[in-house]
DNA sequence: GCGGATCAC
DNA sequence: TATGGTGATCCGC
């Protein structure tokens, strides 16, 4: 989180404090040679290596920083850090500037404010809670070393000359860390080998960790595939009252784990997970029933089990027999049970976790590093030892707290959590209230109490990082091939979205993002494409004459919504459709979002499939260069041919199009096929006699179905020119032909039927059908969330945590910092009724 | 609603 | 030669 952006003064009254200039290498400089000024002139804050992370103690970044610098200095990217850099020394000035105003009498009241929110917030003190935060030690990097021992005693790190993800703590001694190019790294250490990610071994072990975890909190909140939280509370009750043999698990040691992993003949040790395999059978065994065994009788009770029976020397999985072992009963405690856990992890895995405890997350979050690797560290929950803790604790280790929030508040004299409540007067003024907040709950030691599993989703994005790509067909190329990315995995999903945001970064690393709200909810790749490609079209056009030059690329959608169950005038109009089939009736088909760039689809309508020509004033995008608008009688002198653009795909001015239908309106040319230009995918149209009268405006506005002069009825889809620009495939109506008309046999005249409740009156006014359609679909879609509520309510009591069947390593996160959560139930339309009116 | 910035992993 | 991808939030406008 930041929330720190703008008007962020700094006081005078700790002006020796800051670091405020551009000066040097800030980070955090405690280490006392740092009296050198600026000799390598420009070392800005944001180039200097982090250490902020488990083995990158005492290292001599003097030297670090001087290779990143030389390997850095002229890169387009340096002068882009640079040019950041000067804009946060800015915000700094202005900050100073803006604390210098403070009177006294202003210092004073920020400190009765800041004191009455403290008082406030002391009343949420909770201490009821064991919050564990488990983080794999260098998670992907250990895998590795796990599966190659060639790598165990070298410095590694996971990644590409690009980026790293992940080092070993051997390439940590030289300053090479996660989120450091490649390149980088093998200059501060050129014996580092780098290994190529592989995260469908990373996210199965991921499964492995995630099982144990459930087993100790079913509702634990994962934050990566390495990361989670766990609430223990309810464990360590139940821990209270378990049983010796319910706390007893089986160890090989480490030198039988470490062979374990290496290839060895047929006749070795059997190398499963004894907790998995033998565990069980001993459990359940008759020896074992007694559950009053104590914890001393258990361990020994075991060991002659396994010495003496047959049963318990053979592994049922692998055939082979059994490694030595040891059974350790753990104990009843808080830390014997993360203990437990770890261990069982290592046993599991192979590879080492580490874990915090506290009483809440933020707090837990910053006890998982304090014994890296492999170790834990507990908080005990009372108040004297939270602020303890707390209060010499860097803020910079605090979850939130960047780089540039570290800097900020370091110009004025905060850089320990009791900083904070020293300055709370001055930062009462300089941040935003919601920032204040949280500085304030940080400096008294809370945090989060709850573990909540992530809400719904709320953006879905692909980017990609490239050569540089300047030639429009190759950007437009590129759009496309994300959008239909992004599109694939909405669909994945069961997703739709609203918002189509493109971002860009050029070759100079300026970044920029451009978005655009759709009408209408959509995962169709092409309706992203023709938003993003539009959106891209304005910036190359701003570039103008110059090409617009790019690094990357991005499309993201959010203003997300679930498909499934979704109820849309198409899938309204399947089903009326379907329910219809058997008396003969055929309601216009829409179908917008299904198959957006099908073709017309004529068939068994008029007996044919192709394209109807002659009375249709037809035409079809065939993406030629020669494709024209040839619509006979309608007015579109204005519409001129078609762009050659977007890689030999033709583009459409839809603004000239809409500007020819209003021009053709305006004359009020009557003649054939002349009333409506419509651009859409799929029209219908109803017999004469049967003509509806309809004007729907489903949710979907782009989407209409009208009555014309003709007494047709024409589906247009003619909003905004994501949805009207025509792609290959599409086809521009002027007009509907006759005979491809549906015979509406069962139906009277004037008899208006809502598609979704069949419910039918004669006369039915546009606005109340209109507002009767809604309402069942609302009351459809309460339904649908009933049926769903209960389906789960029916498998919740299982253990199991959804989220074990992770599909892909795309995750959500969560930040215990923000505001409270407004948990974002079933969206819901306009005029919703209550439930009660729905039901009575 | 949009765009820039920050942050975590 | 060469500095990532995904998702979230906050702030100011």
């Amino acid at each position: 989180m930041d929330a720190l952006t703008s008007e962020v003064p700094s006081t005078s009254s700790v002006a020796h404090h800051a670091t405020g200039s551009s000066t040097i290498s800030a980070a955090n400089e405690s280490i006392p040679e740092r009296g050198k000024s600026n000799s390598s002139s420009s070392l800005m804050s944001r180039m200097v290596l982090n250490d902020n992370k488990a083995g990158m103690e005492g290292l001599d970044k003097e030297k670090i920083n001087q290779i990143i610098y030389e390997a850095s200095k002229g890169s387009k990217f340096y002068e882009n850090e640079r040019k950041k850099e000067e804009q946060l020394n800015l915000r700094i000035k202005e900050q100073q500037f803006q604390m210098d105003k403070l009177t006294p009498g202003k210092l004073q009241e920020g400190i009765r404010e800041a004191d009455r929110i403290i008082e406030n917030l002391n009343q949420r003190y909770d201490l009821s809670h064991t919050i564990v935060h488990v983080d794999m030690d260098a998670f992907y990097a250990a895998v590795e070393m796990r599966d190659d021992p060639r790598l165990r005693n070298k410095p590694m790190a996971v990644g590409g000359m690009g980026m790293l993800s992940t080092s070993n703590y051997i390439a940590r001694r030289f300053g090479v860390r996660a989120a450091m190019p490649g390149f980088i790294g093998l200059k501060l250490c050129p014996d580092l080998v780098m290994v190529k990610p592989n995260f469908t071994k990373y996210t199965a072990v991921s499964h492995l960790i995630r099982e144990i975890f459930a087993t100790y909190d079913p509702n634990f909140c994962p934050m990566s595939l390495d990361e989670a939280y766990l609430d223990f509370t309810s464990h360590l009750d139940w821990r209270i009252t378990s049983s010796a043999i319910d706390r007893t698990f089986l160890l090989r040691p480490r030198s039988v784990l470490d062979a374990s992993n290496i290839e060895s003949s047929a006749d070795s040790a059997c190398v499963c997970d004894l907790n998995k395999v033998l565990r069980p059978l001993l459990v359940s065994s008759d020896e074992l029933q007694e559950r009053t065994l104590s914890d001393f009788s258990v361990s020994t009770v075991i060991e002659k089990l396994c010495q003496n029976s047959e049963r318990f020397k053979i592994c049922p999985e692998c055939q082979k027999s059994f490694p030595s072992f040891k059974a350790k009963v753990y104990g009843v405690s808080t830390e014997d049970a993360v203990l437990e856990m770890r261990n069982r992890i290592e046993q599991r895995t192979l590879l080492t976790a580490s874990a915090g405890i506290a009483p809440n997350t933020m707090l837990a979050k910053v006890c998982s590093d304090r014994n890296k690797p492999n170790g834990q560290f507990r908080i005990q929950p009372s108040r004297e030892e939270v602020t303890n803790f707390v209060e010499s604790l860097p803020i910079r280790k605090i979850s939130g707290v960047g780089k540039v929030t570290e800097k900020l508040l370091g110009a004025l004299g905060v850089s320990i959590c009791s900083d904070l409540h020293l300055q709370r007067g001055v930062l009462y003024h300089l941040f935003s209230p919601t920032s204040f907040r949280y500085f304030m709950r940080i400096s008294l030691g809370l945090g989060s109490t709850l573990i909540e599993r992530d809400g719904e989703r709320k953006s879905m994005s692909t980017e990609r990082t490239f050569n540089e790509l300047n030639q429009p067909e190759e950007l437009y190329e590129k759009c496309r091939e994300l959008s239909r990315a992004l599109a694939e995995d909405l669909q994945e999903d069961r997703l739709v979205g609203k918002t189509v945001t493109l971002k860009i970064k050029t070759v100079a690393f300026e970044v920029k993002t451009r978005s655009h709200t759709l009408q209408y909810d959509t995962n169709d790749e092409n309706k992203i494409f023709q938003a993003a490609k539009q959106l891209l079209k304005t910036e190359m056009k701003a570039e103008a004459p110059q090409p617009l030059r790019l690094r990357l690329m991005g499309v993201r959608m959010s203003k997300l919504s679930s498909d499934s169950g979704r109820c849309t005038l198409t899938s309204m109009f399947q089903r009326q459709m379907e329910k219809n089939s058997v008396t003969g009736t055929a309601p216009a088909k829409v179908d917008v979002e299904d198959k957006p760039s099908d073709r017309l689809d004529l068939t068994g309508l008029a007996g044919t499939s192709d394209v109807v020509e002659g009375d249709f004033h037809c035409i079809e995008s065939t993406g030629d260069d020669d494709c024209a608008i040839t619509s006979s009688d309608c007015d579109m002198q204005n519409v001129e041919k078609w762009d050659q653009n977007d890689n030999g795909c033709s583009e459409f001015d839809v603004k000239r199009l809409l500007e020819a239908k209003r021009h053709t309106a305006k004359k009020g040319s009557q003649g054939k096929g002349k009333q409506t230009v419509s651009i859409l995918n799929f029209v219908r149209k109803a017999d004469e006699k049967q003509t509806p009268k309809v004007c729907d405006e489903s949710e979907d506005s782009s989407c209409s179905l009208f009555e014309n002069s003709k007494s047709e009825a024409v589906v247009v889809i003619d909003g905004e020119y994501e949805e009207a620009v025509p792609e290959r495939g599409d086809i521009l109506f002027a007009k509907v032909p006759s005979e491809a008309v549906p015979e509406f046999t069962n139906e009277e005249p004037d008899l208006v039927r809502c598609p979704i409740c069949c419910q039918q009156k004669r006369n039915w006014p546009l606005d109340l059908f209109n507002d009767h359609v809604d309402l069942c679909l609302n009351k459809q879609t309460i339904k649908d969330i009933l049926q769903d509520q209960e389906s789960q309510m029916a498998s919740t009591s299982s253990s199991t945590p959804s989220d074990l069947n992770m599909t892909t390593n795309r995750k959500r996160q969560k930040q215990d910092v923000q505001l409270p959560s407004q948990k974002k139930g079933v969206k819901r339309s306009k005029g919703q009724s209550s439930l009660l009116s729905f039901f009575k």
